[in-house]
DNA sequence: CAAACAATTTAGAATGATTATAATATAATT
DNA sequence: AATTATATTATAATCATTCTAAATTGTTTG
């Protein structure tokens, strides 16, 4: 592991949201202001073709990283903010239902959080919905 | 309604598959020729937020549309191609474990495509994976 | 240690997806 | 028909991401 990779690896690691590349890139530079995004990309890409890190699309938003496995995302439909989550393990029903093995699953609950559930009320300009 | 919102709803509605913005373009084009693409881009982005449309994105790949409700997806880690499939419906079970409400959920299932599954024994050029 | 080779990083250009803007065209309303 | 509202067009602008070639660093081996 090279010096970035496993800088970029704890930024993931530590952080307790889902970060962006442009968010990790932030951080990574406190402490290696030389470093170029073109850097974050590349070792972000190696991490998660390793299977190290999970990258977390939400529609419509640059794709998240996360790190810790087996857990689920509860999801603002209106601002994109995630909460890892953890239903039961839904492994087994699924291989069964579907007849065949698989290599994982990814499961997102939409909700609308406390303060978007506030501004919904009010506002007309929401952002969107999905589904 | 105007005549490309309807158009390009019956293109998605239409479609056995999960088409992205420029496919949807190039199928629009056929039969207007003069269509430009930021129109496509106003009532995709219309119908998803009057919940018309679903948006179903696969990290690192732009987003896709379709229109049936109440699926789940199956998704190729490797080439992205997505098939729907329908596991039994969790929205009660992940309500009781959440305890509160919420306003749908999205579940993905990640395997090798037949196609794919070939590929990935010979090739060391892999697109990647995830979690 | 030094030469040779491999892998990483940099800088910046290139590509793609999406949104924004202002002008024009179309549709709806009085 | 005149007025107003809404959609569409034609770009330009903005992001996110990838690519390329050169420079740098790291590793291996004579």
């Amino acid at each position: 592991m090279t010096k970035y990779e496993r800088a970029i690896y704890n930024i993931v690691r530590m952080s307790r949201e889902h970060l962006t590349v442009r968010q990790i890139f932030e951080r990574l530079k406190m402490d290696h202001p030389k470093v170029v995004l073109a850097t974050v990309y590349n070792n972000l890409n190696k991490m998660w073709e390793s299977g190290l890190i999970r990258k977390v699309s939400v529609e419509g938003m640059p794709d998240r990283y996360d790190i810790l496995q087996k857990h689920d995302h509860l999801v603002c439909k209106r601002c994109g903010k995630i909460l890892d989550v953890s239903f039961e393990d839904l492994t087994a029903p699924l291989r069964s239902q579907l007849g065949q093995d698989f290599l994982f699953y990814d499961l997102k609950v939409y909700y609308l959080c406390p303060e978007c559930g506030e501004k919904e009320k009010t506002s007309e300009e929401a952002p969107g919905q999905s589904i």
